[in-house]
DNA sequence: GTATAATTGTGAAATTGTTCACAAGCTGAA
DNA sequence: TTCAGCTTGTGAACAATTTCACAATTATAC
């Protein structure tokens, strides 16, 4: 596999969501044309992005949905599933916890860890909250693959040291602010801030831009 | 102002977070490199990030803090507060209700939508409760600049028509589907289920890419 | 069996975004 | 005032990503 871009990574899960769809709808095969209309994008694109993983396809035909939907399950780990742990029982974290897409996908958070003695010990919708201390210790019996972290963002960088030192490689961090992390673990981060400034940006300066 | 990239709209957001922080230290003056090394970029790219909008700095010296934090933010359209409206006060709508981070940057929660008849009429966190059926008679009443959308998947794109109905032009998408606005209305969305799907394509892929 | 219509897979071209490299300009010291 | 040491602002070079365009291949109709 040559070096694949973030964007076409991004792409393939929305392919993914648009070929249940599909499924559903009872097709058995689809085009690029049909899968760059439902995500406004160009046909090409499509098949650029697969054809980095492989020919998948038929010439002069398209797809079969159901095949393609396998491999990019395959492609993006989606054909297991995964212990994922998760850092800040607060307001964001407890609507993580329900979110049921998480679940759909074969993400199963095993453990919640906090700091709040409150918290700690009782179980919260079902998972276990522990002490963000023993925190090494939880995710190494858990055998957690992924970390999400939901903690204020003053205290976020020294959590996400402390999960990448009890050997974790990959973090999701919803902290409104950008962690370091090695080279070899992976992260992604979500700002929800950030995604209104951009909002803001564009109904302040609409006047003085063209949008396509 | 020449046509602005959505990645540097989303570093000036970056860097308006830094500039805050800078200030709190007591820097009356930062470099390019400064902001470069918090956001891990380089001095080019924020030189060039700003030079999109202005001449904010000084040859020799660097940018005044002060200054250049409140030029972004004027620039970002955080030196007024937006009216937001949020429809679905479901487990995540309640989070980004709570968000503390919405508040701080002028974004007020003036009303909340739900189609659930437990919910509508009750105050949710001291912000009132409509029924979605009165939608757009509520978004124009509360002169409402944004909406967020955290209902369920099936329902989203049906919402927004009805959002885009009522003349809104800015949404914010939380659920984890693609969906279709006008050219003039600017879209963002968060898809968190997709965020784990890139973690695991990476944990999955890792021997085989060579990760910067 | 042949022609027609469709759609993939992919190099090449075009476009977009990032980094380089350096002139221009400011500060402070002597 | 002049010089040394920085750092900005920006055109040009470079890199990455997207779109184009078309040969290759298949299904289907006649």
């Amino acid at each position: 596999m040559n070096k694949v871009s973030d964007s076409t990574v991004g792409r393939l899960s929305m392919y993914y969501r648009s070929l249940l769809e599909f499924e559903k709808k009872g097709y058995k095969i689809v085009s690029s044309k049909d899968l760059a209309k439902t995500e406004k994008l160009t046909p090409a694109q499509v098949r650029k992005d697969l054809s980095s993983f492989g020919s998948f396809g038929t010439r002069g035909l398209g797809y079969p949905a159901r095949e393609l939907k396998e491999k990019i399950a395959k492609i993006l780990g989606l054909d297991r599933s995964w212990n994922v742990a998760l850092v800040g029982v607060g307001n964001v974290g407890s609507a993580l916890v329900s979110y049921k897409e998480f679940q759909k996908q074969g993400f199963n958070i095993k453990v919640l860890f906090d700091n709040d003695l409150r918290k700690i010990s009782k179980s919260h919708k079902g998972i276990p909250v522990s002490d963000v201390k023993n925190l090494a210790e939880g995710l190494k019996k858990n055998k957690i693959d992924m970390v999400i972290l939901a903690v204020p963002a003053q205290s976020v960088q020294e959590v996400a040291d402390r999960v990448v030192s009890a050997g974790v490689k990959s973090i999701l961090n919803f902290a409104p602010v950008q962690i370091k992390v090695p080279n070899d673990v992976v992260l992604r981060s979500v700002n929800m801030a950030m995604e209104l400034e951009h909002l803001s940006f564009y109904l302040t300066n609409k006047a003085l831009m063209i949008r396509s």
